[in-house]
RNA sequence: GGACAGGUGGCCGAGUGGUUAAAGGCAGCAGACUGUAAAUCUGCCCGGUUUUCCGUACGCUGGUUCGAAUCCAGCCCUGUCCA
């Protein structure tokens, strides 16, 4: 144990895409021993850093900036993994004096990195890729044949859960649900969590949502889908299905005019705040302090009570 | 001025006499959520406190019919074409 930092403390920012809340931990960790830690599964990518909203050169100069770009978008990212990087990140910090801060709004990655995870071993690619290219209708048949309980505990058409179930039978032999009985990895209990969720007002969140997009435009997000267009990288890789890559992409072939290209990435980072909207509010520990707040520059100060 | 085409629920868009509060999509709202989670999925979605209930509704007005979004007439509006 650290005798600089007895109590293992770790700040947490977290809530939906455009609360603010990078510009929240920024202000925050200027005023004191802190880093910051990226908790958002697609600012992990080295290929997105305008899309995904990553902190600017500038700011990730002002202060320590871990877990930002660090991946190449060839290598899909898990909770899994991100919560391993992010446990080193903070013990690294811890034993070094510091304060990390992780902000973020994936909710799962952040759950992963407090509670643990099944530890499932690794899925090969062969048959996670074989398995991923089934039509719904087959990869559900499979699964009620290979595990019919956990088949009929999900909904025929959630691909996304029911490919996940059959990879793990189908490479380990063994149910997902049995897995899911133990977690590890957890730091939940050896740190001093001070958590923090920003659920501010919507009509506010939605205005800044789209300002946000159109600003990336503004800004180099075409040219950054074109190059990341140019890799040829599979279609389902998470950096190919980030907020805006699918709209841009229209755009470039021709499909969408700009204007729509714009309207419907507006749309998309709306309706993705909604979900980590609802994600936080409902799945988040209750204990967890919410901030109803339209988070500006004059109140950021009131916050600081965070790292107390 | 004339000829066609068309006006459907917040938007797009099916429906051409009853089984239609009106397919489907979008947007919106609510929710789920353990390894690609910026993913994936579920419910609601005209109004009325639940309902096999009531009201209102397919440009407007009137008509035909047991019954009309669907047929007829007139009017208004939109698009394309001819003048």
């Amino acid at each position: 144990m650290d005798i600089s930092n007895p109590q293992n403390k770790v700040a947490l920012i977290a809530g939906p895409t455009a609360s603010g809340k990078t510009a929240l931990a920024l202000h925050l960790a200027k005023s004191g021993n802190f880093i910051i830690i990226n908790a958002d599964s697609a600012q992990v990518y080295s290929d997105l850093p305008i899309l995904s909203a990553q902190p600017t050169a500038e700011e990730q100069r002002s202060v320590p900036h871990h877990l930002f770009g660090y991946l190449d978008g060839v290598t899909p990212c898990s909770a899994a993994r991100w919560a391993a990087d992010a446990r080193g990140v903070i013990a690294h910090a811890h034993a070094t004096g510091k304060t990390p801060i992780l902000v973020g709004g994936s909710g799962l990655y952040i759950r992963t990195l407090l509670d643990g995870i099944a530890p499932i071993p690794e899925v090969t690619l062969e048959l996670r890729t074989e398995i991923r290219a089934m039509p719904v209708e087959q990869a559900y048949a499979a699964l009620q044949h290979y595990d019919a309980p956990v088949a009929a505990s999900l909904a025929p058409t959630d691909i996304s859960r029911i490919t996940r179930a059959l990879e793990v039978v189908q490479s380990t032999g063994r149910s997902i649900s049995e897995w899911r009985k133990s977690k590890t990895g957890g730091i939940g209990d050896s740190i001093t969590l001070r958590p923090l969720l920003l659920l501010p007002p919507r009509d506010w969140l939605y205005k800044r949502c789209d300002n946000r997009f159109e600003m990336m435009m503004e800004r180099g997000a075409v040219a950054e889908v074109e190059a990341l267009l140019l890799r040829n990288l599979p279609q389902d890789a998470p950096v190919m299905r980030a907020i805006g890559v699918p709209e841009i992409s229209a755009y470039l072939n021709g499909t969408l005019h700009r204007d729509e290209a714009i309207a419907r990435g507006q749309i998309a980072t709306r309706q993705y705040a909604k979900r980590q909207f609802t994600w936080f509010r409902n799945q988040a520990p209750i204990a967890w302090p919410r901030i109803e707040l339209e988070i500006n520059d004059s109140n950021s100060d009131n916050f600081e009570t965070i790292f107390q």
